[in-house]
DNA sequence: TGCGTATATGTCATATATGACATAAAGTAA
DNA sequence: TTACTTTATGTCATATATGACATATACGCA
């Protein structure tokens, strides 16, 4: 786990207890929060593209304007399914959508 | 209500090819569907490559055997974060997680 | 046949994700 | 400034996902 790799995660607002805990994460584990991050970014990207409000994209998807929020600030607590979900509800094809998590 | 009713309809077996008669889905909830079950089916795929038993997977994963198995049927209890860690856990670059999904 | 291994299916207590809600903060325009 | 909109943050009751477990089924191979 090289050391820019970790300002990017924390820059990025993902947040860990302590220099230990993040350390003690594995690869793969790193690798799954960079994907919640990717979607994470790209449903604030494609929100913004569409021109709608985070309480209208909330509508969209049965959900509330607090979680788009806590989504889009790449909060643990939000599922990948929840921002599959979101994504698509924007209207970002399903391939688009690989890509996203691939990149 | 609803979402107990996919449920079913998805553990009783639901293909991709036979998506589009379920009514009442929409497009965005069938992709969502056809997504998972594509991950779903990757899993067993890769485990096979790997040559080890969902017992092992389940271990490595910190999950159960049960759970493997529901995951690989496509059972709609098993969420998409897990569908992803068990990708990486079976050592599967996140390149290639993403062509899954978007395939 | 039986015996060991792998997989499938169902249940359940508990852990986690969720929407709703309140409220703060930040931006916008008058 | 005020009034309005959007976004951020925190809390909480409830819905959902989870691992553990039991047990059934299947698939070898002796």
């Amino acid at each position: 786990m090289k050391a820019n790799k970790r300002r990017k995660l924390e820059a990025a607002g993902w947040k860990v207890g302590s220099s230990q805990d993040f350390l003690g994460l594995t690869d793969e584990e790193i690798e799954f929060i960079e994907m919640k991050l990717a979607l994470s970014r790209k449903v604030r990207e494609q929100r913004a593209k569409e021109g709608i409000s985070q309480t209208e994209l909330a509508k969209r998807l049965g959900s509330s304007q607090s979680r788009i929020a806590k989504m889009e600030s790449g909060d643990a607590s939000v599922s990948v399914d929840l921002l599959l979900k979101a994504l698509l509800a924007l209207g970002l094809p399903r391939k688009k959508v690989g890509q996203v998590l691939a990149a």
